[in-house]
DNA sequence: GTCTATATGAAGATAGAC
DNA sequence: GTCTATCTTCATATAGAC
């Protein structure tokens, strides 16, 4: 979605800054101040691009989305076997290495978050995860064809998501380092 | 810690209702007026028992441990060998389908909220894990001695996090009867 | 010790001047 | 379209009557 005219230019400009406020907050305490200082936005303003704080995490979570489409249509293009591809996936928290020890995972954060008391936003935000199962099935299937690559890609996408919980709790980077090497291995192993 | 007297009693039964109400809340979103209508304590009297919300999580974290440690010293004298006694850990989550699929994990989901900007607090609710972890290793110590008893605790761990997250994520109750069987194979494997 | 009333601040959201 | 001033609500926290 490219913006076209100016509105849609600021407004655009501060889904991205919110997103990564979202990230290092999380929903609840992230405030309208928080969002209108990071955009550098006057406060009020942001009611004219938004209505509720509900609608700035659903643009949120659909240019998150957009992103990672965009990033897994290159990986497509660029990665020749699908586990090689599947490989590039795992080694999404050793690449953003720091974020993930500070921060956890954007969307595994985001879903526990939302998901004590805020199912409607929670499905809003799974969406995230739906996206990546989608295309890590592909994978399997690909990889292997009698496999379950349902199970197999809820396996996976499960290791990352217990790494960076506990990656984030014990702001630990050869934790993550390590987990990924057996991940890697058990790759290697179904093929 | 027994409850003594009167004002004892009161503080304990505020604890124990608010266990599952930051549970079932989380802790930004859990508010005074909630932990006094969970204990039906008039609003303001919660201020003679804890000082600041602070207190009361922490009060609650210690509460938590205390229990843990029962639990654990009462699987030491009733399960005799570690290989079954890392199995009843593992099957927490079956035993607590209902709530780890519409709540995930009480540990996992106050250490990842807490962890983005209340990192003090967090440290508290990580004492959690400790006390788990200081057990899975010497279950580990004793199952195979030459292992890295302590990546062993970590990795198992991780595994019950990561299928919390999702489980909750999706309320999929099949998932963690199938991620727990896997962890069971992983377990006898080690043997 | 127990409870009510209230102070204080920050949140989400809106009205309306410019 | 842009911005300021403000409304309302609800949060944590306190003062002080009983």
């Amino acid at each position: 979605m490219v913006a076209r005219n100016k509105t849609e230019q600021i407004r655009q400009h501060i889904i991205e800054t919110t997103d990564d406020l979202l990230y290092h907050k999380g929903f609840n305490l992230m405030s309208f101040s928080d969002i209108a200082a990071a955009a550098d936005v006057p406060r009020g303003n942001i009611y004219y691009y938004f209505k509720t704080k509900d609608e700035v995490l659903t643009a949120v979570i659909e240019y998150r989305i957009e992103q990672m489409r965009a990033m897994l249509e290159t990986w497509n293009e660029e990665i020749k076997t699908p586990l090689e591809r599947l490989k590039r996936y795992t080694n999404i928290p050793v690449i953003e290495l720091e974020d993930v020890t500070r921060y956890g995972c954007p969307m595994g954060s985001l879903n526990t978050e939302l998901g004590k008391s805020q199912r409607t936003l929670q499905a809003v935000s799974r969406k995230q995860y739906d996206t990546f199962l989608t295309w890590l099935k592909k994978q399997f299937k690909e990889l292997v064809p009698d496999g379950n690559t349902k199970h197999l890609a809820m396996h996976l996408l499960m290791l990352t998501q217990g790494l960076a919980v506990l990656a984030q709790s014990y702001q630990d980077k050869s934790l993550v380092r390590r987990e990924i090497n057996y991940i890697e291995t058990w790759l290697d192993s179904l093929v």
